[in-house]
RNA sequence: CGGGGUGUAGCGUAGCCCGGUAACGCACGUGCUUUGGGAGCACGAGAUCGCGGGUUCAAAUCCCGCCGCCCCGACCA
């Protein structure tokens, strides 16, 4: 049975979460080591689940009025200073170019950790008038900070993003784009990904260095910790300030514009991983599984691997022209010289969603086996059904991982009213933790230094309700939510 | 940067204490038998043992120095 290979070295996710999720990672062949500390090598399987949310975000901000542009990778070190509180920020996190043609450079150059210094010094020439603006640029591009801490997908020294970056005439216009960015990553998570989320808002002490306030989408992952799926910041006239950047209004006075930036990375594709996955591997949402149906013919000898072919030929036919949620539907049929058993597990750990089994006894039946990735929910089908029936399997597919996600959520989020409940609650069973907190920075770190928690967001659609803090039983009008997190 | 560990074939390890020219499993190649939950047998290919120096007739093994990586603590999409 289970000697050797790799049923054995699949780290259990009950046992080892982190162990998991590196098994994972590395076996389906979604990314590998690098010779570069902190740095990771996106692999085709990787990289093509990334293209996947990469171009389903892509619609939604071209779809919500912005354009791609590009500035460049090198920010200097001039421009980057100009805002303070970003610089203090960012600082640690910079890798600078010293020596270039060479010789020493006088003015470094920061390689981008975040594009707004850049982009302000930019755009103040191209914005004269309100008629100019609203400004709405977007970037994809790779961006460098130093992490001490590196985690695949989740965090490396080099990642994959967007970010947008947009200028307004108003302070109300600028909070509407705000909303907007959020609402896009609210969309490709939950409705592509099938990752619930919570919206709101960042305390002071987590939000972005030099924004007025950020605001992001919250999940949870099957080890019941947080993941940020996502962030959009107010940016205020922090930055159009220290660049310079003015316009002339209608009412005929030079104001600074409102600007705002909203970033998603890399660390969706971690996000899908370690909300859906189980312990035999990913399980992937039908709409971002760079394979939705893979084909495992069964044969014993000549004539059954000919009976086999000869339904597999008009099967091909048809499902080539089927037609998904998500594209043309991406399917494969598996005719390596494999045991059976050995593509069942190669394929469920990579996540697709779906498999159909057809051997001798199927043939002779005029069926086939569709077995589902999610809860291996077997499907007796006939042959000439299967085709047309994939593309309503695939969106219940869907429907039921998004469901499972929250339910899942659910299952583990609490309510709580005192500090030792929360820290008895926390240490038992995790989760997100719904309590008051009066909004003070010190409470904040209290929690913080003594359970390890944070709180991940001041919800939006948080029910109005008078409470006390946990820490200092001042007022609090509202729950926060509080997590470990990655 | 502080503390702990580790480096031998693509991966995981043994050998090191007690020096004698490298072994095992997985993966890989060829052939035959196999195939409804990770197949079997046979043959085969693959390593200047992290790097540099030293001791010795002889170093993966002993000595000195350096480097890399991993885990734990302060930062983060």
């Amino acid at each position: 049975m289970a000697k050797g290979g790799f049923v054995t070295s699949i780290t259990r996710q009950s046992e080892d979460f982190p162990g998991w999720y590196n098994d994972v990672v590395l076996k389906a062949e979604l990314a590998a080591y690098s010779p570069v500390r902190g740095c990771m090598i996106i692999r085709a399987y990787g990289y093509a689940i990334w293209e996947s949310m990469r171009d389903e975000l892509d619609r939604h901000i071209k779809a919500t009025g912005h354009s791609n542009v590009y500035f460049p990778l090198f920010v200097p070190r001039s421009l980057l200073e100009k805002e303070a509180e970003h610089v203090e920020g960012f600082d640690p996190q910079v890798a600078w170019v010293t020596r270039a043609g060479g010789k020493d450079l006088d003015d470094w150059l920061a390689i981008r950790p975040t594009s707004e210094a850049i982009i302000a010094d930019s755009v103040k020439d191209w914005i004269q008038s309100y008629r100019d603006l609203p400004l709405l640029m977007n970037l994809w591009n790779n961006v460098v900070r130093w992490e001490l801490r590196t985690r695949l997908f989740l965090r490396t020294t080099e990642f994959l993003w967007q970010e947008a970056h947009t200028f307004h005439a108003t302070e109300e216009e600028a909070a509407t784009e705000v909303e907007t960015g959020l609402e896009c990553y609210r969309k490709v998570a939950e409705d592509w990904l099938a990752i619930p989320v919570i919206r709101g808002r960042k305390s002071e002490g987590e939000k972005f260095p030099g924004a007025v306030y950020t605001t992001a989408i919250e999940a949870m992952m099957r080890d019941t910790k947080a993941l940020q799926a996502g962030t959009s910041h107010m940016l205020g006239q922090n930055f159009a300030r220290s660049a310079g950047i003015e316009f002339l209004d209608r009412d005929n006075q030079r104001k600074h514009p409102y600007g705002t930036s909203w970033g998603f990375s890399t660390r969706m594709v971690g996000a899908t991983i370690m909300a859906h996955g189980d312990d035999a591997g990913l399980v992937l949402p039908p709409n971002v599984a760079p394979l939705h149906l893979v084909v495992v013919p069964i044969a014993r000898t000549e004539d059954e691997r000919a009976a086999v072919e000869s339904v597999l030929e008009p099967l091909e036919r048809h499902l080539a022209e089927v037609t998904t949620a998500s594209g043309p539907l991406r399917w494969q049929v598996d005719r390596r010289e494999e045991s059976p058993g050995f593509k069942f597990n190669h394929w469920e750990l990579r996540g697709v969603p779906f498999r159909l089994e057809i051997g001798p006894r199927d043939v002779s039946a005029g069926q086939a086996v569709l077995v589902r990735r999610l809860d291996r929910a077997k499907e007796t089908l006939s042959l000439d059904r299967i085709a047309s029936e994939l593309p309503a399997r695939l969106l219940s597919c869907q429907a039921d991982l998004y469901r499972r996600a929250v339910e899942f959520r659910d299952a583990n989020s609490h309510v709580v009213d005192d500090y030792e409940t929360f820290k008895s609650t926390l240490n038992d069973q995790g989760g997100f933790l719904y309590a008051h907190w009066c909004g003070q920075a010190s409470c904040e770190r209290q929690v913080n230094e003594e359970t390890g928690a944070t709180i991940r967001v001041i919800p939006f659609d948080g029910e109005p309700e008078a409470g006390r803090c946990l820490i200092d039983g001042r007022p609090s009008a509202q729950r926060v939510v509080f997590a470990r997190a990655y």
